[in-house]
DNA sequence: GAACGTTGTCGTCACAATGACGATAAAGCC
DNA sequence: GGCTTTATCGTCATTGTGACGACAACGTTC
């Protein structure tokens, strides 16, 4: 039996929304390979260490953020033979949905740290296959906030139906009605639950201040693409 | 920086519907560690395999099935340092949906494979953490059978609607009412289009023929827990 | 070969979910 | 006090859905 003895690191796609734009956390790279080149944080994994736990390490030193803060999950796993140039190198990738945090991105070892509006961001401009991985992340978070309540890991502790909103147009650039928004998240079992306080954004009047229900599967779901029901 | 080196594995949760049940093929471990317990079929990654590559020629060599007869898809990845006792060894587990095939199985190097219902399969009884793989591999087959048409990938090229409602109802463990099934399955954009043949399997009216339609998502989507409408 | 059971397919009905959009509420600003 | 802006509630037509009736088309049985 020829068993490959490989290299493993865990590689985050961190998501936020900041400046009404759907953001990830890139590095730019301190050493070779792709020295200079912008990549998605990440690092080999100890030999004591789940891969989970690796990651949420990776989280912690490039970020300064608590994990638990928004949602975290595995997203897949990338080990074509060429994908690193140091030899054969298997990575697997997490994704975490963060609210928009006041942390200055602290305690990075990489040359450089900073969020990125995802549109922003040039096919080819990362390194090794990060393009992909940050496209499959983007995709999973698309996908999930139809059927999960995931969207409130974009939002702090306690926000508004139109926070909530934001979020959904944002990641999906779509624009949604905002009494039908209203009327189908409060009406989905546990999506949210409401604090009792209001707040007043800029202008207009108070709106509601909510906090994450229990549910984990949206039901009924927020669908992307409806058919048009005049058609 | 500490870098790990480990081997790595792919394993795979091949699950197909047999005698009317939701069956995964297990082999019969030779070596150790774990000999004579069983086991998700897998093995290691050559040095100049991808991940996608090793797992289909695994597939392959264990069941003699062309990977490109159902669905294949990556399910996770597990990496906990003790999973192994021989080592550190992350594996990469994969999700296979097949037909019943008429092939017996052949060429497995392993000392017996076979077709087990899931719901036969003691916890505990299976070597690694094989168990939670497994457990996730059917979890993920139930959720996909709602948003696609992944269920088409259980039924031979032609196949009628009651087949299809029969892996619905085998993977889910439930009963669908044939008709209202028929209507959704029939009017899901690109879900399944008519051959034009017609089967008669046992009794009763012969059955059209269908195939799988173009659709990779299902609009409407199949919900498995509607609320009910009258309470 | 007519009656019968079995399975496939079409229809109907009431209710839920949805998109479009009107109306009102409650704040700041002039 | 008007005006603008945002939040929230309602209405209406259409579609999706579960429960279930009706009929079609086969094999089997008498």
């Amino acid at each position: 039996m020829t068993r490959s003895v490989v290299s493993v690191t865990v590689d985050l796609v961190l998501l936020t929304i900041r400046q009404g734009a759907l953001q990830a956390l890139l590095v730019r790279r301190g050493i070779p390979p792709f020295q200079g080149r912008w990549a998605l944080p990440g690092g080999f994994v100890l030999p004591d260490e789940d891969l989970a736990e690796a990651a949420a390490r990776e989280l912690r030193e490039e970020t300064g953020v608590d994990p638990t803060a928004g949602h975290f999950e595995q997203l897949a796993t990338y080990g074509a033979p060429g994908r690193d140039p140091r030899g054969r190198v298997v990575t697997v990738a997490y994704l975490a949905l963060l609210p928009d945090l006041p942390s200055p991105v602290a305690g990075s070892d990489a040359a450089g740290a900073d969020w990125r509006p995802v549109d922003d961001i040039e096919p080819g401009e990362l390194a090794f296959d990060h393009d992909r991985i940050l496209g499959d992340g983007i995709e999973r978070a698309r996908a999930k906030l139809e059927y999960t309540p995931l969207a409130t890991a974009f939002c702090p502790a306690e926000f508004t139906v139109a926070d909530l909103r934001t979020v959904y147009e944002t990641v999906w650039r779509t624009r949604l009605d905002p009494r039908n928004f209203h009327r189908k998240v409060t009406g989905a079992d546990g999506f949210v639950e409401p604090t009792g306080g209001t707040v007043i954004r800029d202008r207009g009047r108070p709106a509601q201040l909510f906090r994450r229900g229990p549910a984990t599967l949206l039901h009924p779901p927020l669908l992307r693409q409806s058919s048009p029901p005049g058609s």
